[in-house]
DNA sequence: ACCTAGAATGCATACGTATGCAGGACCGGA
DNA sequence: TCCGGTCCTGCATACGTATGCATTCTAGGT
């Protein structure tokens, strides 16, 4: 019951407790024969060096924290998943957070008291004025999927939002639709800003302009909303195009207009998403989208959060380019019309 | 840059550690004085007690690590999400890992080195022998979705997969259906044992059998080719209803069956899933499902967690009812047929 | 045979906090 | 005035490990 420590295991193995650490610290200086003493006594207590104990004196936890908003949106769920395999192989633990907008500096606090070598930031609204108590506290620190626009010594971790938008526009202009609108996520968050500006760069440069907008937050029931609205005029007043800020979004709009408006995709209107989740290939909705490279931006982000460990790196900003996946939800309009 | 510790604000609040300590621990004997000097002192450095180093001393790290194997199933997600705020709610945090199959057991090592105060495994398959070693090592542990057949000191909450199959037996049967077939989650896994022995009896009962038997092991692919081979003899010989073990895998089913087979749903035949996730709800597919009450799951984890923290409770084996929910996926079987 | 470099080991201390214990201040009652 | 009690406070120590330093031991070179 009482927990064995490193004395129990020294006392048993005929050895001092220096000798049962270095025999657990890997290139410390033992020789092979009291390595197996201790191997012995060790397993023969089932002992198990206190972390706890560990991270006191060396003034590494190992543990990195993320902070997260909501799982709604599977985006993030896998993302989550990916993280903690990957930081696992590097020896690392992920102790997890999930904030409402609101509470997000409260929560940080309790973080930074556990003393977490690195933090990952995943939610998608939080107040920048902890990117500031993060660089005074002299902790790592990676914004995920999102940039903050005065961050200093915060590095980032972005897919090339801007030039998914474009990509966006340009496709949907290329294929001869007349009145695309746009469907926005939560209208301050830099994700949002970096493809609506990228989008309507597009549209610019290929002599259109967006026809209609309206906001859905990032949320599966406002998406909805958003979608009636964007709808609610007469057969020729209504859109031709759709893009969506992302899939999440785009599943619920997709799900009213045929469901609540009895519309066809993508005979009456093409839609678009971004992201590319796994939902996206899904057989009923076979939706267009923007793929993040979840596996590069991951990657990344460990890479980054390493670097700055090392004090190699102080603020960074990586971008990753985007790749536009079609399916079923977008096609040629003038092609539609000649089966129509 | 080097961290401020309760000594630093005792020396500038003109006090002893102690005294720190105790301001900043609810209920200890302080005078109001000495408490705001400690506190303005705090403010003024910065400084956040080192939760490391409190566990050390207090033998509680305040830390539940939870164990799940995929977020593939948006049960988990959901779950995970929940069961962290709850967590918060009580002053916890969460230490998440995602563990494949396989290497379980050597992540469980890793966790215990943490001296996480509790253990939440939602992994759909583990080896029984961590049940025994956490017992040892006297941390309260609760199997969340799961049981093991010779849990002794582990706790688990449950859905009652068991009524939740016969209940589906009953509804199938009761709506005109022939010819019901089923398709496995993991073969050996207590959700999947439970569930399939729910239905069977249920059938029995109401004095029909199993038409057909496919297995998917909870993946979203294998339940494809689960879909493929149930429909792959002619029409009269194909099932005409199919209950899944779980929802992820009957969304994949329903989407084989749709695009590939060009079945019509609920014309064709009747589905259902079980879990209710998010994604049942959704409009393109509207399937019918057993509900699991995830926040009763969550609050009955908690509390369990908790009491077995107190010493209140050994181990117990919680089970909550189940619900279904009926939706568009499934109807009667000869109204159908006067509609044909 | 002697000296030296290197490896292995133990001793002592440090990490940052909580808490038992004893002493001091203060108050009310006799 | 004295005494018992209550409320604060500081001192010292403990939690379990890592690591600098000094010491011992071994081997190898001259």
């Amino acid at each position: 019951m009482a927990n064995i420590t490193s004395l129990d295991v020294a006392r048993l193995a005929q050895v001092s407790q220096s000798a049962v650490s270095r025999a657990f610290t890997p290139g410390a200086s033992v020789s092979e024969l009291t390595r197996a003493k201790v191997e012995d006594a060790a397993r023969k207590l089932g002992y198990r060096p206190n972390a706890i104990a560990r991270s006191l004196i060396t003034r590494r936890s190992r543990i990195i924290g993320v902070v997260m908003s909501y799982l709604d949106n599977q985006f993030y769920p896998v993302v989550l998943e990916k993280i903690s395999q990957r930081l696992q192989r590097d020896g690392y633990h992920v102790l997890l957070f999930i904030a409402d907008t609101r509470e997000v500096d409260a929560v940080l606090a309790e973080i930074l008291q556990y003393q977490v070598d690195g933090l990952v930031l995943a939610s998608t609204s939080l107040s920048s004025a902890l990117a500031l108590r993060c660089a005074d506290a002299g902790i790592p620190v990676v914004l995920f999927n999102r940039t903050l626009r005065d961050g200093h010594n915060c590095s980032s971790v972005t897919s090339d939002n801007y030039e998914g938008g474009r990509l966006v526009a340009r496709h949907l202009v290329d294929t001869g639709h007349e009145r695309i609108a746009y469907i926005a996520g939560m209208e301050d968050s830099s994700t949002n800003l970096d493809r609506e500006r990228g989008f309507r760069d597009g549209l610019t440069a290929y002599g259109k302009r967006c026809f209609a907008r309206a906001v859905g937050n990032y949320d599966f029931e406002q998406a909805k909303v958003a979608a009636r609205q964007l709808f609610s005029g007469p057969a020729f007043q209504r859109p031709d195009a759709v893009f969506v800020a992302n899939d999440h979004m785009a599943i619920a709009v997709m799900d009213t207009l045929r469901m609540e408006l009895g519309l066809r995709i993508p005979l009456d209107l093409s839609l678009l998403g971004f992201d590319n989740v796994r939902q996206a290939a899904w057989g009923s909705y076979q939706l267009s989208s923007v793929e993040q490279d979840a596996d590069a931006m991951i990657e990344a982000t460990v890479r980054l959060l390493m670097d700055q460990l090392d004090g190699t790196v102080q603020g960074k900003a990586v971008v990753l380019p985007v790749r536009l996946v079609l399916r079923g939800s977008s096609a040629r309009r003038n092609q539609l019309k000649e089966q129509a």
